[in-house]
DNA sequence: TGACCTTCCATTTTT
DNA sequence: TGGAAGGTCA
């Protein structure tokens, strides 16, 4: 039994969305109408009222974090009678489809999934052994031929795979012989996980039938305009006529087209899927009237769209803001002292506001105008804490204790910690492979049989082959924890670990301990998980640096990142040609519109505040050349906007308005909050920090536990120090920027006169 | 093996 | 400009 009802609280085409059945359904949700709502509460009504049998529904998305979601709301909804619901991502679907049926078609059931890194990987070694240095063979290339390839279901060894371009026939060519080292590998790369489900599916219809029948009965699909070609082949196999799917999406909300999503699944739905119902959610509870009206008259501009108006009952709001300033610089400066001028005023925090830019490199200048002013900020999206060193070394060492055929992870663990296995003997296995045609892993049994590798070498690779196959015998009964904690003992991986005196090796053992700590959540959530399964999770995990609400900074993120989140204060910089849109899409019609999708994209996640922002110069690659504004802000409704500093809009002209006025306040209102001692506890902003120190911080002084004072990173305590002999480092704990390793004679610390 | 130097690269990146 | 990755040297 539902313990609420799933049609309190909804309008009425959510509602209408809940009782729809019969034939399929097309949801077309706009930005922040309830569509995550919407879905949930369908499902809670199948179960409660209908009578439909939680093991039968499958809710697909994108990202962990939104099937992660909608199993916490339905949670909420239906209590204990929603378990057996499943919901996960499409990649996270296939593998478990894999796992279980694989063997039909011939797949061990110890596959390995090769993330990017590995398939770049890979693919660079194909290349270089093939003496390809030219950069029509350049591996990225090759990366991303791969997944064009892939994203439409084509294996490169299938007779019509073709890639186009330059030199098209010996690229395919190393195209498949990377598919061939991945085969004898035992590996799957992302892609392939669903390309070879639909393969598998296709072959066995008796499965297949199962699964429509089955456990895949209930059929809801998010974000279906994100949906690729192959994506899009699962669903019609595993949906059938339709007649119990659900499909959500915006096509107004399409930004990954260049990954291989094709707005047009979501365009002919109705003609893949006769008799479907569509239903349009336009009502939208999150964002102010003026925001909405700005974004709409951004993306109606957009002549081919299908036309749908976002309204809201709530109130205007103030408006959007739309500022020029003459540098970058200036920009970074007005959009902190926006956030220290909003803080004070209305008594907002870090956390309610958001940046939002094209690309990665933009946040540089923004990030040291915030620091400046001692404002917590965190880069969402930027360093994974799976693409971490010593994360991967660990997740390596699993998978080549489950995997034991696999050569990629074995080749990156082999000789970490150092045992004395270098290049040269890597090479002499690799010789080994091609001259006994025989695996990489079986080489390495080889190599130690064999004269030309070193007596030393020879031995301790002994010594480690032994080792791992004694773990693999028994790897396939043991729980991660255990498993991990054996494997990172054993190796002696820990113990090099606590022998390095580099002050980063403090902050590898706290990942590693951070990752034991997930597998041990991960033991508790399913008592009966194997290693297998934690690691399959895992590597199906893009960003643990979720955005995270408890922590009170600043977020900021690429308008790609931004896509699903809401914060009540936005930020979006660099409105100008070249950047947004992005030189590389200008003159593509397509890829154009997907330009403007990702400003309104952008919009949209605005709640109250929405400040958009350009400079008119702007130092790119080391070199400062002028900018224009973007065309997109000539669409841009000037009734909800006010403009400061704009002088030419669209008119292409070089024009210098007035710098921004230096932030009012001269305190930070934001106390770092790791600051100890009563003369320490106040805040310190640029000018009082800089009288407060009172002399650089001699080489010899340096001690852990010091509070010093750094002229970009600002606040900090030292953590530990190493001596390399010239290159002595610190490690300083910044209340900004987190954990930081300074050479000691660039450290330029200060310490303050209390 | 690791420190240091050189060279290359720079759009976005749900898994 | 700055960072990462690869090469070189001790």
């Amino acid at each position: 039994m539902a313990t609420h009802d799933p049609l309190e609280g909804l309008n009425p085409p959510q509602r209408e969305v809940v009782l729809h059945e019969g034939s399929p359904l097309l949801v077309l949700a706009g930005a922040g109408s309830g569509k995550t709502r919407a879905l949930t509460h369908r499902i809670a009504h199948l179960v409660g009222a209908r009578g439909v049998a939680p093991g039968s529904i499958l809710a697909v998305t994108f990202t962990n974090k939104a099937a992660g979601e909608i199993r916490e709301r339905l949670r909420g909804l239906l209590g204990e009678s929603g378990r057996g619901i499943r919901a996960g991502t499409f990649h996270s679907i296939c593998v478990r489809l894999l796992r279980a049926y694989g063997d039909r078609i011939g797949l061990t059931r110890e596959f390995t999934i090769y993330d990017e890194a590995d398939r770049s990987q890979v693919l660079k070694a194909l290349v270089r052994e093939a003496n390809l240095g030219d950069d029509t063979f350049h591996p990225n290339r090759l990366v991303h031929a791969m997944g064009v390839l892939k994203s439409r279901g084509i294996d490169p060894r299938d007779s019509d795979a073709e890639v186009p371009g330059t030199a098209g026939e010996r690229k395919l060519e190393l195209l498949r012989e990377y598919q061939e080292r991945l085969t004898q590998a035992g590996a799957l790369d992302f892609d392939d996980l669903l390309l070879v489900t639909v393969r598998m599916l296709r072959q066995n219809e008796a499965l297949t039938d199962y699964l429509r029948t089955g456990p895949f009965h209930h059929l809801l699909i998010d974000e279906f305009q994100d949906t690729n070609s192959v994506q899009h082949q699962f669903v019609r196999l595993v949906a059938g006529g339709g007649d119990r799917l659900m499909a959500v999406g915006d096509e107004d909300q399409s930004i990954y087209g260049w990954r291989g999503a094709d707005v047009s699944h979501i365009l002919r739905f109705e003609r893949d899927f006769p008799r479907t119902r569509v239903i349009k959610l336009e009502q939208n509870y999150r964002s102010t009237g003026n925001i909405l009206k700005a974004a709409h008259s951004i993306i109606a501009a957009d002549k081919t769209r299908r036309d749908k108006t976002l309204w809201t009952d709530g109130s205007q709001g103030e408006p959007v803001l739309l500022r020029a300033t003459p540098t970058d610089l200036d920009e970074a400066r007005f959009v902190v002292s926006e956030i220290l001028r909003l803080a004070r005023v209305e008594n907002r925090r870090p956390r309610d506001f958001a940046i939002f830019y094209r690309t990665n490199a933009q946040s540089r200048a923004i990030e040291d105008e915030l620091r400046r002013w001692n404002l917590p900020y965190i880069i969402v999206g930027g360093t994974r804490f799976y693409d971490r060193a010593e994360i991967k070394d660990a997740l390596c060492y699993l998978r080549a204790a489950l995997s034991p055929g696999e050569p990629v992870a074995l080749r990156r663990i082999l000789n970490r910690p150092a045992r004395g296995i270098g290049a040269t003997t890597l090479e002499r296995v690799d010789a080994i492979a091609r001259e006994h045609r025989v695996s990489w892993p079986e080489a390495l049994g080889i190599a130690t049989q064999r004269p030309e590798i070193t007596p030393s070498s020879r031995k301790s690779l002994d010594k480690f082959l032994v080792w791992l196959r004694e773990v693999q015998a028994t790897a396939g009964d043991v729980h991660p924890v255990a498993l991990l904690e054996r494997l990172l003992g054993e190796s002696g991986y820990l113990a090099a670990l606590e022998k390095d005196d580099d002050p980063e090796a403090q902050g590898r053992r706290e990942n590693l301990d951070e990752l034991i700590r997930v597998a041990g959540e991960f033991e508790t959530r399913e008592p009966e998980g194997t290693a297998r399964q934690f690691l399959d999770e895992v590597s199906l995990v893009a960003d643990s640096d979720d955005v995270d609400e408890q922590r009170d900074r600043v977020n900021m993120m690429t308008l790609h990142t931004a896509k699903g989140l809401e914060f009540p204060v936005v930020f979006l910089v660099g409105l100008e040609e070249q950047l947004l849109p992005h030189v590389r899409s200008m003159n593509l019609p397509l890829a154009l519109a997907e330009e403007r999708r990702l400003l309104y994209v952008g919009m949209t996640r605005a709640r109250e505040r929405l400040a958009i922002s350009y400079a008119d110069a702007r130092v790119l690659h080391g070199e400062r050349r002028p900018s224009v504004p973007s065309r997109f802000l000539a669409d841009l409704d000037r009734e909800c906007a006010k403009f400061v500093g704009v002088t030419s809009l669209g008119s292409g002209q070089y024009h210098r308005p007035a710098a921004p006025a230096a932030p009012s306040i001269q305190r930070s209102a934001f106390v770092p909050p790791a600051s100890k001692g009563p003369s320490q506890e106040r805040a310190i902003d640029r000018e009082t920090s800089q009288e407060a120190v009172r002399k650089l911080l001699p080489t010899d002084e340096m001690k852990p536990g010091m509070v010093v004072f750094h002229p970009t990173f600002g606040r900090g305590t030292i953590r530990g120090s190493s001596d390399y002999g010239e290159s002595k480092k610190v490690l300083v704990q910044f209340s900004t920027v987190g954990l930081k390793k300074l050479l000691v004679k660039q450290a330029n610390l200060g310490v303050f006169a209390d």
